[in-house]
DNA sequence: GGGTGCTTTGCACACCTGTGCATCAGGTTG
DNA sequence: CAACCTGATGCACAGGTGTGCAAAGCACCC
């Protein structure tokens, strides 16, 4: 039962390779000073046994384990799991390897997610869903662990926080809806409640308060494709039908979409207007062609990346925000 | 610049509740020997100095380390990111954690993955995309690394292979269409040439063969929406405009259906039936309502689950079919 | 030849934990 | 009272690595 599964280490390479364990440890660190021919000698011999440095016990020294936890929850959403990609990828260009620690069980479970990561030593933390206690932030800061939120509501200190100009795109879109024609305003929401929908809600509601419209409102369920289908049912049931609907998430915008074609035989966009937010893949696809806000997913990871490197408290910046762009495609009319 | 971040180690534990750090060891360890009074100690010194075991130093000891890689390419894909969704729940309702390795930069990046899970001494490696070298699978062994295939063609020695029953799935996809009282049947595929992309395409041609009934393929590119676009259109130009397409991928099928609808105003199903793979979340959506056949992605991930705590070569299987539902919607005349 | 500087190498320690072994207190049985 | 057992506790070692320090080798220059 005990079986003696042991692992090829260094001292293994050092006795092949004739030198000391020391000798093997500079050859593969980066920097360090060792002569070219035992270099050589010391890397055959790596490659006979197949010997990998082991990340775990360098890490015990170093205190940096090149591990970075990705705290997320509904990680096989479009939006998220294109985040996902992004980040792994730019974390594994960077020598680092992400945590995939998943967060649907429960609410309770991001603290427990932050444990798990504290107890692997990860260099860093990126929170993609639900919101860390204020405690439990403080104490990842207490354990040299770097804290990186996005699209989250409230700054931790420490922490970096990334957000998008979600007013801004909110407001753009009421003016886009305004240009096409739309005479009835709408504007579909899920219950989730999560700052970056508030905000672009919040702007399409200033941006019509502004221009004196008066607008329709709905607001049901999480965010998903099934919330959409139920959300374009109710508004489009509604006596006075709407002609432009603002939807805070493209899953929403394709069920509102759908809703108007399947239910209710309309046509997009000569019927009802639709602008979506996120731009995921599924908004280019030719059955639906939305008009939507794209998410800059790289320039996000990146951000995500840098506030990886630098030593906290030096000037760098708390919180980041990045502009979003609107893709036009003939889910409105121009 | 090199500042001393300490991380909290049992020995603070050890001092503030006034015990050995071998007690402060225990308490954590289940089935340990350790008094009720010192346990409760222990344990409210931890919470006051936010003490987490750290499971490296933990792995160097036990040879344990609870990491679990998952390799996977493409992972903003649907069915990929539900699987990999499916994988880190289980895994974690298990007490493990999972490194997520992206291999989309270059094709030997797999090999490349797989160095990075024996760097870190992962317990498994369950790989979702791409295949390693024979060579490197022997590596792994002799690492004492578990590894797990899903969807790959050929096997490894003392590696788990899971498939699904595709061929089968072929067979019927042709029965469905035969049954429909379609006449001109084809089959669009990727080039990607993966085992189960072709053993579904080689299930259909059998069945057709077998009914003495020539078909149409046609196959390009890689296995995406935009691939789905390219197939429907070349396929839907012919002369003889085929009346019933089985297409290897939902996100083909959605392409394909796009292109008819769009480029060619044939309604589905009336005019084109349409089946596709995977059943992914858009293929529920209504613009497609998609009859597909669905993988068991939660039993996928449970039987890769299930081999990581065998021991390997006391007769576990070395591969496991899991069978697929057709879900039958209306892309297909029944 | 002596002094100086540079490169290479090895020893020993540290990082944080699990666990075998020995010790010890305390209770039970004869 | 002696013998014995049980449960709790601590010592010391092991696991694989990075790194400061000292030593050694070597070239160079005056």
């Amino acid at each position: 039962m005990n079986m003696t599964k042991r692992q090829v280490s260094a001292r293994d390479v050092a006795e092949l390779a004739g030198v000391s364990r020391t000798a093997v440890s500079r050859a593969f660190t980066p920097g360090a000073s060792v002569a070219k021919e035992t270099r050589a000698r010391i890397e055959a011999a790596a490659e006979q046994l197949g010997y990998q440095v082991n990340h775990l016990a360098r890490g015990l020294i170093t205190s940096n384990t090149g591990l970075v936890a990705l705290i997320a929850a509904e990680m096989n959403t479009p939006y998220r799991s294109a985040l996902l990609a992004a980040l792994t990828e730019q974390l594994q260009a960077a020598g680092k390897v992400g945590l995939l620690i998943n967060t649907d069980r429960s609410d309770d479970s991001v603290a427990q997610a932050l444990r798990q990561a504290i107890a692997y030593r990860t260099d860093a933390a990126i929170v993609l869903s639900g919101m860390p206690d204020m405690s439990l932030a403080e104490t990842c800061r207490r354990n040299g662990m770097k804290l990186v939120l996005i699209n989250r509501d409230e700054e931790r200190p420490g922490s970096l926080m990334i957000r998008l100009e979600d007013a801004n795109a909110g407001r753009q879109a009421f003016a886009a809806l305004a240009a096409a024609g739309c005479r009835r305003i709408a504007l579909a929401n899920s219950c989730a409640g999560t700052a970056s929908l508030e905000d672009r809600a919040a702007g399409f509601r200033q941006a019509a308060a502004a221009a004196g419209v008066a607008i329709t409102e709905a607001a049901v369920g999480p965010t998903s494709y099934q919330t959409g289908l139920d959300l374009g049912t109710r508004l489009l049931t509604q006596g006075e039908r709407p002609d432009g609907i603002f939807c805070t998430t493209d899953l929403i915008a394709c069920g509102v979409m759908d809703a108007a074609r399947t239910r209710f035989r309309l046509e997009v966009p000569k019927d009802v207007s639709v602008i979506g937010f996120d731009d995921i893949e599924q908004a280019g696809w030719e059955s639906y062609s939305l008009t939507t806000f794209r998410q800059p997913i790289r320039d996000i990871a990146r951000a995500a990346l840098g506030a990886l490197d630098s030593t906290p408290g030096d000037g760098t910046p708390t919180s980041v925000t990045l502009p979003v762009n609107m893709i036009w495609r003939s889910s409105i009319r121009r």
